[in-house]
DNA sequence: CATGCGTGGCC
DNA sequence: TGGCCAAGCAT
């Protein structure tokens, strides 16, 4: 048997059971997809149920707010999927009246869409024969032709894709696809491949040459680096009620247009008068009227992400209750439960549970 | 084209 | 523990 029947063989026998594997509709195949670019699908799942309840069309995708899809998106990272889908979607309905590509030049247009994803709609929704190369296949290919050159590559990659494209099945390429996609996530794993129980392991170089660990070679990585982020909640009660002022993040950094504390971030851990100045809210207010920061309770995270490690500082200082906010500032104020229906960063949520008494 | 973008699970 | 990894993409 040839590669393609014995992999379609062994994914008719072993393959997963997943919701979107239920449906050939493009939409819920895109939606799963840019869920689970990244990332594990036991942590995309819940989310692929949840947006698919809240918009099960790429019409009601379209008419939602940004803002409303980042709440959505919360929690799961990778913010930029979730903007650059809500973009596709405004594109989709406006441009093409609803009508969701067929064709992988036009698909490979969208925002949030290469050649991966544009591959796999087109295969699996359109049954168009494009190879869809994710991690999962450049690493069983790799290891089933000897590739020793950097997968993290470019050239690597297009050769790869090449390979592929050479032995996906043309009459079933979106099956071909998800099974090669399957063996990759299930036999041919990164850490202990089981390739006693591999379809294709008569054949594969690395199995033959025993580099199963050593196959795919990766690139050194480059180094995390650390960043101080001091926090702070600006507390005023309101008719015994208290809020605070959040800001939306809208430069190119991390969580972008996402909510947020006002923020100071400083080169180490300490925290100075003078930083103060560098509160973007309410600028000419002087802080330090009301507190000192070497004598304010922290509350101290520290916060991993793939290339930074985030050391957080949450400072809550309380102003008196006929504080004057009037100045120049573009911070909006809101109540705890309010702020619980902005799409914030888990580092944020994280400090919000753990504050909540003194809060709300 | 090298780099940055999140989060959680695994050992 | 800390490093690696997970259905990539944009710039």
């Amino acid at each position: 048997m040839n590669f393609s029947s014995r992999l379609l063989q062994w994914y008719n026998e072993n393959k997963r059971d997943l919701p979107w594997r239920n449906s050939s509709n493009p939409y819920n195949i895109w939606l799963s997809e840019i869920i689970l670019q990244q990332t594990r699908i036991a942590q995309g799942i819940e989310y692929y149920y949840r947006f698919l309840e809240k918009h099960p069309d790429i019409y009601s995708l379209a008419a939602a707010s940004e803002d409303e899809i980042l709440l959505l998106w919360q929690g799961l990272g990778y913010y930029s999927r979730a903007r650059n889908m809500h973009a596709a979607a405004k594109i989709i309905v406006m441009y093409n009246d609803g009508v969701f590509p067929n064709d992988y030049h036009e698909l490979i247009k969208l925002p949030g869409v290469g050649p991966y994803t544009a591959a796999a709609i087109s295969s699996i929704a359109f049954n168009i024969p494009e190879a869809a190369v994710d991690g999962n296949v450049i690493r069983v290919l790799a290891r089933f032709f000897g590739i020793e050159d950097p997968v993290d590559d470019t050239k690597t990659i297009k050769q790869i894709r090449a390979i592929a494209s050479e032995l996906i099945d043309q009459r079933n390429p979106g099956m071909f696809n998800q099974a090669l996609m399957d063996l990759g996530a299930m036999v041919c794993k990164p850490g202990k491949p089981s390739c006693e129980i591999c379809p294709l392991a008569n054949d594969c170089f690395a199995r033959k040459n025993r580099l199963e660990r050593r196959i795919p070679v990766k690139r050194p990585k480059s180094k995390q680096k650390d960043r101080f982020f001091h926090f702070f909640v600006l507390l005023v009660k309101k008719k015994d009620v208290k809020v605070f002022p959040v800001e939306k993040r809208k430069h190119n950094d991390i969580w972008k247009n996402l909510y947020q504390l006002p923020l100071v971030e400083t080169s180490g851990m300490e925290l100075t008068n003078e930083q103060l100045e560098n509160i973007n809210l309410f600028k000419g207010f002087d802080y330090t009227h009301y507190f000192k920061p070497t004598n304010t309770p922290i509350y101290r995270f520290t916060h991993l992400l793939t290339h930074q490690r985030i050391h957080a500082f949450f400072r809550i200082i309380t102003l008196p209750d006929d504080f004057c906010h009037n100045f120049e500032s573009e911070a909006e104020w809101v109540t705890f439960d309010e702020f619980l229906q902005r799409g914030k960063p888990v580092l944020i949520s994280r400090f919000m549970e753990k504050a909540k008494d003194l809060l709300e």
